[in-house]
DNA sequence: TAATCAAAGGTCAAAGATAGTCAAAGTCAA
DNA sequence: TTGACTTTGACTATCTTTGACCTTTGATTA
């Protein structure tokens, strides 16, 4: 296993017992034998607003970094959802979506895994690149809607 | 013996005590000596949905593959649908499939809802037609092939 | 108070680590 | 001889790791 899932690991650990976390960049990268910025790193492809993570930081003396883990209301999330997909969506962001409902309890595991199968990019692989987002942004939006029947 | 059918086989053995295997494809080359690139090759020449092989993967560090030997028969009815299947598909065509997978019990109503949704010429009317059945199939295959796992 | 300093965290681009693709060349059996 | 299958390697795509340099903040000092 590579340091960043370690990373994310850790925290998704912390963020079991509560919903908000706060630690110091630099003594978390210490203790997992990293060099600070790849925390960075880490935050930014795996605790996004996608994913239903908040992050706020403070700099200086006795600087932290916050994570929050978003709560929303089940039906409002849906329709968030589908409104910010819009025309185009590329398949990490949808990946992201999707592990965001399935811990707010919106969809099944089940039913995700059926939607991201369908529009995972090793599906869409075949179609001309400029059609590939858009089409995957159709049918995510419909198997969502088709979801919540 | 070729070398291909030494790493099928290797795989074959690795899967026989467990359905689903992961590896490093470089490593994997390395002890059997050829180049990696000869294990893309026998992956998709012998571990397709078709022989009932999933196959995943991730690159850069700590990338892996991994395949999943699917639970349903060879000879079974999904098997003969993703083999029918090919290349291309419309949407009639699929539909009846899905009817009779209902039908024969395979499918659940909502699963089929969910792929029926995907494969819709509602959904993928944005694409140029000369895509339209071919991306269609390569969602529909991949759609049945995870409903099984 | 204003200037300075140290202690955080942030950004970004380069290098590293994997895997994927594709086409050319090789092999072999019908 | 031809066509299907195999082997190879150059090039590409994606994800991770690292480090140099930048910004912000609070405390201290002139």
């Amino acid at each position: 296993m590579n340091i960043s899932n370690a990373i994310a690991e850790m925290i998704f650990q912390m963020l079991e017992e509560k919903s908000e976390v706060e630690f110091q960049r630099n003594l978390l990268a210490q203790s997992l034998g990293c060099v600070p910025s790849q925390i960075n790193y880490v935050l930014s492809s795996r605790f996004t607003p996608e994913s239903g993570f908040l992050v706020e930081s403070r700099r200086g003396g006795g600087g932290c970094i916050k994570i929050t883990r978003l709560s929303y209301n089940k039906d409002s999330l849906l329709a968030q959802i589908i409104a910010e997909t819009g025309i185009a969506i590329d398949e990490a962001t949808a990946r992201s979506y999707l592990v965001n409902l399935i811990y707010h309890g919106v969809l099944s595991e089940r039913d995700a895994a059926l939607i991201l199968c369908a529009v995972s990019d090793v599906v869409l692989k075949s179609l001309p690149p400029q059609y590939r987002d858009t089409t995957r942004a159709a049918i995510f939006k419909a198997m969502l809607i088709e979801s919540s029947k």
